[in-house]
RNA sequence: GGAGGGGUGGCCGAGCCCGGUUGAAGGCGUCCGACUCGAAAUCGGAUAGGGGCCCAGAAGGUCCCUCGGGGGUUCAAAUCCUCUCCCCUCCGCCA
């Protein structure tokens, strides 16, 4: 959420800055601006009437001690409800006024290229060489396949589409670089490892800006009866975000730097036909999450180093990969800054996303009210914060197969995984 | 599922039976000052959040709202009624 002082005073600096995006979010702010101006009128009003008779009231509880004339009562009255009136006027007019704050996105830091589409999303850097085949390199599902490792036609089964069972070493394989990552992380990077429920509330999908817009986005469950519904989360920034709603942080504790290894389940509406073949695209993945806290001075040194330790993980895989950053048209919904990593891969040709870290600055802590104490004392302050993948672990797992596969159609296991795959050196096909 | 207890300011915790002078005692924490070479201890003071208006703005002033959330009673509600959410304890059940 936007500050909606920010709005007021400069209304047409933050269309503009909405217009780069491509949406039609830029409108919205007229609106906005128009609610705000007659509730502050009602406001004004309505706080006059109160100031008036609290003042009265007080009167005359002393001066009656109890026993007040009818003809007192019947005019308090009747500006008590005029009152109530007013309150209800002006609660009208809030809910139209955060109706249109939740689905004004984020505003582009200034630094982020203006662009149309992610064909304009600039390359920051790139990192390794992609490898010389003597053959030609399959993509992941037919490897995969082959192998005995990858089942989609069970996992349709099962579930339907976009699911995939692992079996036996892939199993182990998935399981493996989950620890690796989660080790490098909380070990060398400083991050405190969290368990969260993977089932949160509709509250909390609004306060890390999941909900309202991205609704159809989310599987959520169907209670038996009127009770709340919770829906899946679609990534664990959700709870590791929303960890701190409504609360004040001390400065002195801030960065706080989390990660959590969570399954993630996304309805992926709206991109049928798209990376229908294979693992790329699914209903349920795993993921290693990166998320900060931080104060608005340090958020983009912490978002570059969280990009760092994300590139850390291919590093030690030796996969090659490349960082983009997002323009105005691609960056998300909650973001200010975006980088994404894509990881080469051979069966496609081509580099694909594999991480995403974005500085949201105030934006989630407005919704979900996470503030710190400046250390010096003062007024409390919203936090930022950022979130990363550090990875999709799926995704890894078939940069993995891919990358490190051979002419034989075997697939051998990178150095820094062995010691999670008990020595394991090679997958082979898997015979059952 | 049964029975009971509770949700108050950054935190802890009183107030609720007996509605008004309590936006809220006390403690902790934090900040400022004194003392000190410095610190601790001690002493003094300050310290909820949000919103409107005045002010160019800050400072400051003033008013309004908020005692889990909604609704109600009342001139007046943290205090009474009601619905609801959450937490805790005991019993039962299940893992």
């Amino acid at each position: 959420m936007l500050d909606l002082r920010l709005i007021r005073e400069r209304p047409e600096g933050v269309a503009r800055a909405l217009a780069t995006r491509g949406g039609a979010e830029a409108d919205r702010v007229k609106h906005v601006l128009a609610a705000d101006a007659r509730r502050r009128a009602r406001v004004k009003e309505a706080d006059d009437l109160k100031a008036e008779h609290n003042q009265a009231s007080k009167e005359a509880g002393r001066q009656y001690r109890g026993n007040i004339p009818e003809d007192v009562r019947e005019a308090m009255r009747a500006r008590s409800d005029r009152i109530k009136a007013l309150d209800d006027e002006i609660r009208g007019i809030d809910e139209e006024i955060a109706q249109q704050m939740l689905d004004i996105p984020n505003l582009p830091h200034p630094s982020v290229p203006v662009g149309a589409s992610e064909a304009d999303n600039p390359e920051v850097r790139r990192w390794g060489t992609p490898r010389d085949f003597t053959f030609t390199p399959k993509a992941h599902e037919e490897l995969g396949e082959a192998l005995g490792l990858l089942d989609f036609e069970r996992a349709a089964k099962l579930a339907k589409s976009r699911f995939t069972v692992l079996w036996g070493p892939a199993a182990l394989l998935e399981r493996a670089l989950s620890q690796f990552m989660l080790d490098l992380h909380t070990r060398e990077h400083g991050y405190t490892e969290v368990w969260t429920p993977h089932l949160v509330s509709g509250d909390t999908m609004l306060r890390t800006g999941q909900l309202p817009k991205f609704e159809e986005q989310l599987f959520k469950t169907v209670e038996p009866d009127d009770s709340r519904t919770l829906y899946l989360i679609p990534t664990a920034e959700v709870p590791l975000t929303a960890l701190h709603g409504g609360e004040f942080l001390a400065e002195a504790t801030l960065p706080r730097r989390y990660v959590a290894f969570t399954p993630c389940y996304r309805r992926e509406a709206g991109t049928y036909g798209k990376d229908m073949k294979g693992m790329i695209r699914q209903h349920q993945f795993d993921k290693v999450e990166l998320v900060k806290v931080t104060t608005p001075a340090q958020s983009y040194d912490e978002l570059e180093s969280m990009v760092k330790h994300a590139e850390e993980v291919l590093r030690r895989l030796d996969l090659p990969y490349r960082v983009v950053e997002l323009c105005t048209a691609d960056i998300g919904f909650n973001a200010a800054k975006t980088y994404d990593l894509e990881v080469w891969l051979p069966g496609q040709g081509k580099y694909r996303e594999i991480s995403s870290c974005s500085n949201c600055e105030a934006f989630q802590a407005r919704r979900a009210e996470i503030r710190y104490r400046p250390a010096g004392g003062g007024r409390a302050e919203f936090c930022h914060t950022l979130n990363g993948s550090g990875l999709a672990v799926g995704r890894t797992l078939i940069a993995v197969l891919e990358n490190y596969q051979d002419a034989d159609g075997s697939v051998t296991i990178p150095q820094a995984l062995r010691p999670y795959m008990g020595g394991l050196e090679r997958l082979t096909a898997l015979a059952q």
